[in-house]
DNA sequence: GCACTCACG
DNA sequence: GACGTACGTGAGTGCC
């Protein structure tokens, strides 16, 4: 029997605006606003409930606005910039909408640049191209334009079915035609502006006479004068600009195949939870008394588990009571208190020794924290219970006496003894930075919990984890933006001159957030099981990363001025020969200008490429055309090698050198990279040159104070070795037991023989297999074809059949779960690894048998430089400083006389990093060198 | 603000 | 049958 296949698609976002406005403003029993969710909840439940019934759907998902931002504002900045903010007691709903989607356990489509109406009409359309029949649950006119025999509509509050009669009777004409009066009419709401006077009736009436709307505006200058007639005619760009506002984008990547969107029994868990969270008993009542939820097949099929067994103190967790975050009040910035005595300050300290908890956030004036200074801080003690301490206002002396504000001293006194109370948590969002912050002031923080490493544990890859990010996702909060309360360009302010009024809403209100979202996230560590790489990696790690920037790394600027001027002087000569033999001067360092003197003026041969049309002009097509004898492709290569490395590195690094260290800090990144590693930035000094003589230079200007060394210990070969552990590979695990030469190995197993040739085309293999093979790929590194390539694959997969299972292996974990994990328990989240579109899933299957490889590898270095500080100091090396880490790499600076001691402590520590949480088949190397500089001790 | 290019592991 | 093809980053430049 086979069955006919219908997808409804549930258009949320209108959904519970129009729920909002009709039913009363219900609250839930922790005094919620609930009113639109309790709608749409309902609604779920009936749709759900039709599963099986004629005409009822087999297939559902619920598609969301994601942001108001789309690609309509960049083709108008007006579209919908009259749009009422959403009432206070709605936007809370916002993202319990979501909640509410989770609950059912229904695919939810939220996009980015679009809205949600494209994703609708992209989806119907490819449903209906797939032979489906496709109900759109909404009443949204501008959606009519979709309805077609394969498409209807359906509009729950009215209980009604809209086909194309429906459509007719409302607009007096059929849907192909809805774009066309939607577009003369406009629409005040959505700020589309329509032809001004024209109304729903008169765009009807001019649509069923001349059939389209090129057709109103090409007949206008023929109609009898009217007013009409010069509006249609002056207005005709605003009327075409509009048509192009109003028709829905029928083309969008869709990242969930519609045959995921399969709609099975509901399973009681998570329904239960929810219901239960919002006191929705009447529903909750109702679970296991409808066919189409998991608890009445269960019943029917006898579960045993289905009741508990009693005292459950050790036993799995209990159904029904999955966590949920505390009831809040609405966000109310007017409700927080500016902080301006002692008085006061006690008083919010003694709330923190009550509750145990505090969020806590720095303001200062300026993002570099090792030198910027503290303005004030925020506190939030509960939910709504947060105010903000000035410190720094409207002056720059610290010791200035400013009878608005405590003076800067006694604060910080009483801040330290809140800082560091063992009984009282502190809380910060990305507490890194109020950590160096308060350094300056010899102040420390401790216990502590960061909302964004927390959120990057839980959920990385599948969104940021900035703090108005966080805030509008799990709050559907819009934080007070940092740019409105200081201005931007020319006429912004530091913080420090902020009014204390504007300032304490925004101060506070982070912290306030920051306490909200601790809340959220602290409850999902456990069951989503991320609390050991947040505990022991990541959590640790916020402390010893801010000392390593505070520390900073000497750079000599001599060293750097001296290649400046070599490069300088190279790069000139390098431009008059380029010029003469291109026949005219030109900008070499633009792309555009340089593809069109090679392959238009000198006729070489090589493509055009990409979306812009513009000559590719990069390395790989320079090196063919110097491989040809090209002589001005050769001299652009080594100009272009020059320009980079005095803008990026010679000239700008010294600018990053702080006048008051003489050392340059960078600021690392816990949460930038997917897999777990570190980013740096301000300066990125993860990616100083190392691989060509010239850039090597530059780490000579990386140096150690006087009487002291620069110490580098890196990794050898750790993500292969880790490849070797997770495929279990015993030719390359007894490779680096014997501490062989892997490529050599790994060519003596594919090609039985090791020379020049097959070691560096097993190490190119090698390499591959780290990033998700393709023998296009491959064939372009190793200069061959794509059969030849595809050939050694098969011999590489044949000899280590245990990396082909671990890639197979992996890439259907991830498929299932949605996730990848490392060895420590990190997570990578993958939302398009079921993309319908080809490259973005293929994109996705490579990153996801990377990630494990590499997020293991950063977590393991992340624990070594956990526990380094510690084995330092008990080894009595106090003087030993960490000063980076490049991804495998850690460098330090020590005196000349702790070389020896110090080496062996960090060789063990790094060595024996993984364990004893994770024990590894293979042994991690490490090797060390020393020298007065960071190239020496390479 | 985006595209391109290129520095690193 | 065409398409585009290695993983993860950050920064400087030209150009719209």
């Amino acid at each position: 029997m086979s069955e006919q296949k219908h997808l409804y698609l549930v258009d949320g976002s209108a959904y519970i605006f129009r729920a909002y406005h009709r039913l009363p403003p219900l609250t839930n029993i922790h005094g919620e606003p609930v009113g639109a969710v309790y709608g749409y909840t309902t609604m779920l439940w009936k749709l759900a409930d039709d599963l099986h019934q004629a005409d009822g759907p087999t297939h559902m998902a619920v598609v969301l606005d994601k942001s108001s931002q789309s690609f309509r504002n960049e083709i108008y900045d007006l579209y919908k910039a009259n749009r009422p903010e959403p009432p206070e007691d709605l936007r809370p709903q916002f993202p319990m909408i979501r909640d509410a989607t989770r609950a059912f356990s229904l695919p939810m489509i939220e996009e980015d640049n679009v809205e949600a109406d494209d994703m609708i009409a992209s989806y119907a359309k490819a449903a209906c191209a797939a032979g489906w029949d496709v109900t759109i649950v909404s009443s949204d006119k501008d959606l009519m334009q979709l309805v077609e025999p394969c498409v209807d509509m359906f509009d729950t509050m009215k209980n009604e079915r809209i086909r194309a009669e429906e459509v007719i009777g409302k607009f007096g004409v059929g849907p192909e035609k809805v774009g066309d009066v939607l577009a003369l009419m406009g629409d005040s709401v959505d700020n589309v502006p329509g032809v001004p006077g024209v109304g729903p009736k008169t765009a009807t009436k001019l649509i069923q006479e001349f059939g389209d709307l090129e057709s109103v505006l090409a007949a206008a200058p023929d109609m009898k004068p009217s007013k009409m007639r010069d509006n249609l005619i002056e207005h005709a760009d605003k009327a075409r600009l509009s048509k192009v506002l109003v028709t829905l984008k029928e083309d969008c990547p869709l990242p969930i195949p519609i045959e995921d969107m399969k709609l099975g029994a509901i399973p009681e868990e998570p329904l239960a939870a929810f219901l239960q969270h919002h006191g929705f008993n009447s529903l909750l009542k109702r679970i296991g008394q409808v066919a189409n939820t998991a608890a009445a097949n269960k019943a029917i099929a006898g579960n045993p588990k289905a009741t508990s067994k009693g005292d459950g103190a050790a036993s799995a967790p209990v159904a029904g009571k999955a966590a949920l975050p505390p009831a809040m009040p609405p966000i109310d910035v007017n409700a927080y208190e500016c902080v301006t005595t002692v008085d006061r300050l006690d008083h919010w300290i003694s709330r923190a020794m009550e509750t145990g908890l505090v969020a806590f956030d720095t303001e200062t004036d300026s993002l570099e924290a090792v030198t910027a200074r503290l303005v004030g801080f925020s506190l939030a003690v509960a939910p709504g219970e947060a105010c903000y301490v000035p410190l720094g206002h409207g002056g720059t002396d610290l010791l200035a006496e400013n009878p608005e504000q405590i003076p800067f001293a006694e604060a910080l006194a009483r801040l330290k003894l809140l800082l560091v109370e063992p009984s009282i948590l502190k809380i910060g969002q990305n507490l890194k930075y109020d950590i160096s912050v308060l350094a300056q002031h010899g102040l420390t923080i401790a216990p502590y919990d960061d909302t964004m490493v927390m959120s990057f544990a839980l959920d990385a890859g599948d969104h940021g984890h900035g703090m108005d990010e966080l805030a509008r996702l799990h709050l559907g909060h819009e934080c007070i933006s940092y740019k409105s309360v200081t201005g931007t360009g020319k006429s912004q302010i530091g913080f420090a001159e902020v009014p204390l009024s504007d300032a304490t809403k925004y101060a506070a209100e982070d912290a306030d957030v920051t306490l909200r979202l601790w809340h959220h996230l602290k409850l999902r560590l456990s069951p989503d099981k991320v609390t050991t790489v947040y505990e022991l990696v990541d959590r640790p790690l916020v402390p010893v990363l801010s000392k390593m920037e505070c520390t900073g790394i000497k750079v000599d600027r001599a060293v750097l001025a001296r290649l400046s001027g070599e490069f300088a002087a190279q790069m000139e000569s390098l431009e008059k020969e380029i010029h003469e033999l291109a026949g005219q001067p030109f900008t070499i360092g633009s792309p555009q200008q340089l593809g069109n003197i090679l392959f238009e003026k000198m006729g070489h041969k090589g493509g055009k490429k990409g979306k812009s049309g513009q000559y590719s002009t990069d390395v790989t097509v320079l090196e063919d055309l110097a491989g040809q004898g090209v002589e001005i492709a050769r001299k652009v290569l080594d100009w272009r090698q020059l320009a980079k490395l005095k803008s990026t590195y010679t000239d700008s690094l010294q600018e990053q050198i702080n006048p008051k260290t003489g050392r340059v800090h960078t600021s690392y990144s816990l949460v930038g990279a997917q897999t777990g590693r570190l980013s740096s930035t301000d300066p990125n000094l993860q990616n100083i040159p190392i691989r060509t003589e010239m850039g090597r230079q530059i780490r000579d200007a990386f140096v150690a104070e006087p009487g002291n060394v620069i110490l580098s210990a890196d990794y050898s070969q750790i993500e292969l070795r880790l490849a070797a552990h997770f495929a279990d590979v015993a030719p390359l695990r007894d490779a680096f037991e014997k501490g062989e030469d892997i490529h050599a190995r790994t060519a003596q197993e594919m090609f039985g023989e090791v020379n020049r040739d097959t070691r560096g085309r097993a190490k190119t293999i090698n390499f591959s297999i780290l990033y998700g093979i393709s023998r296009w790929g491959l064939a372009k590194r190793l200069e061959s074809t794509p059969d030849e390539a595809q050939a050694l694959i098969d011999a590489y997969f044949k000899r280590f059949p245990g990396i082909s299972n671990y890639i197979q292996e992996t890439l259907a974990t991830v498929r299932e779960c949605g996730h990848s994990t490392t060895l420590f328990g990190r997570k990578t989240w993958f939302p398009r690894i079921k993309s319908a579109n080809q490259a973005e899933r293929q994109g996705s299957e490579r990153a996801a048998i990377n990630a494990p490889i590499q997020g293991t590898s950063a977590d393991i270095i992340k624990r070594a430089m956990v526990r380094m500080g510690p084995a330092l100091e008990a080894a009595g090396l106090p003087h030993v400083k960490m000063l980076l880490q490049v991804h495998d790499e850690l460098v330090f600076e020590l005196p000349e006389g702790d070389v020896a001691a110090a080496s062996k402590v960090i060789e063990a520590v790094m060595a024996d990093a993984a364990e004893p949480l994770v024990k590894l088949t293979v042994p991690l190397g490490v090797e060390i060198g020393t020298g007065t500089s960071w190239g020496a001790a390479h």
